[in-house]
DNA sequence: TCAATAGTGTCTATGAGACATTATGCA
DNA sequence: TGCATAATGTCTCATAGACACTATTGA
């Protein structure tokens, strides 16, 4: 007689599997000063000890995948509550991490320019870098100052994690709202603008589309009764609109 | 004095970690007589013995997440190399298996109509179903027949990552050139229309101007000098070209 | 006064969508 | 003959992109 659903789960014995474990690592990115930036910390315990790596550690027993990433952003990064955090794709290289076979599931955060990157108490640092000036990330023309973080790449396949989100985070503006989640509210159109300039890195859009393409699209923003703030002539306000998906989508200009 | 690298390696024991397992399950969809069609399997041991599920199973301890996945899609599908493979997401919600916390990396394998899907060991059957007769997959007001696979969900989280993979073609058939790996080569126009109608789901495309958009898009299909297949009149034939992603997008219907 | 920016108006090229027409093969 | 489909041509409308212009503020 075959055995029932009761009689296996009975007999079942989760240890006979060899040891693995499963991870979170978070990319949060943010706009501060024009370009575009990811948290990293500096590793403060071995393996790869000093070097610069996305905050992340492994998921617990009990815990959802999108909890262990908000819990290592709080705990690595100092951060609560990203103004929008979604899964980006696993990374499983049997040889990734040194130490056992570890699966990682990424995630991508977007905030605004963050208070202050407090380092938590598991990384001995915590900065934000500009992408440009990290290995892996294929901007524009520019890059890898002396400045790039200890001149090498990042620990394990971080490079490689960071470079995928950065790529979904330029193609998520063409088509959602999610540019504005890099922005405190109310905020201008030419601020709004200069979030894409950032994170795209293609240069200066052209002003006057950019207004009229984010302003004929229903729910993007919503204006603010606020009156002005100002750069040089007076601008108005604006708060982020209902809508998750742009119809028509902004698209970047050919690369 | 602080421990070196090799210290912490030498002392390191994996097996303190609890016991947590990581699967793939592949969603393989295919347009089989104007209908999208996803791969099944009546599960043969328990947990769930009996249900529709799909095919998938545990990473091994060296291997890659996509070699897994390709194994799994010929043990348990028959199916050697499909057009398309990519991975999905994954999902690990700590009680979404119930032998032990399993971690499960989807992916999407996209195909042209299966030569025959033979059941591998693993698995009592496989068949293609209708995604439109399965629960959880939004398609247009039609659906649920009384021949829905078993009248109720699939196994475990299934019917949710079918979910997510179908709008995961469905969305990239618009900006890639996916919708031909669908399709054995060589292949009129019509044929990838159809394609497009059957995955969308959305009635009829407009023949003359998809036509048109298809054409113009560089890259996308390349003219076969051979001469013409049939249905009433006579098509051209067409191959897949270089082209990856589309430019310009050919956007779906507005909903 | 000059430079930089916000906001508005206008022109043109391009593509989407709708419609019409012709040719062909099957019932 | 009648119908369905492949293929082509044309028309209209909406939008992207480029440019010009005004108003305002700070150096």
């Amino acid at each position: 007689m075959a055995p029932t659903e009761a009689d296996f789960l009975r007999t079942y014995d989760p240890a006979a599997f060899p040891p693995l474990a499963v991870a979170v690592d978070v990319v949060v990115l943010t706009v501060r000063q024009g370009r575009l930036c990811a948290l990293l910390v500096r590793r403060g315990e071995p393996p790869q000890r000093g070097r610069w790596a996305l905050p992340g550690g492994f998921v617990r027993p009990d815990e959802d995948l999108d909890d262990a990433a908000r819990r290592e952003l709080l705990e690595e990064a100092g951060l609560r509550a990203p103004g929008h955090l979604e899964q980006l794709r696993s990374y499983g290289a049997p040889d990734r991490d040194p130490r056992m076979r570890v699966v990682s599931v990424a995630y991508l955060a977007l905030a605004p320019d963050v208070p202050a990157p407090t380092a938590g108490t598991d990384a001995a640092q915590a900065r934000l870098w500009p992408v440009e000036d990290l290995p892996g990330v294929p901007g524009l023309p520019g890059a890898a100052e002396g400045s790039t973080a200890g001149g090498a790449a990042l620990a394990f396949d971080h490079d490689r994690i960071l470079a995928d989100a950065v790529e979904r985070a330029r193609s998520k503006l063409e088509y959602t709202s999610l540019a504005a989640t890099f922005l405190e509210e109310p905020f201008t159109i030419a601020d709004l603008r200069r979030v894409y300039e950032a994170v795209w890195g293609g240069g200066p859009l052209h002003a006057a589309n950019f207004r009229r393409k984010v302003l004929s699209t229903p729910g993007f923003v919503v204006p603010t009764p606020g009156e002005r703030a100002t750069g040089r002539g007076w601008a108005e306000l604006y708060r982020r609109g209902g809508a998750a998906h742009l119809h028509p989508p902004l698209l970047r200009p050919a690369r």
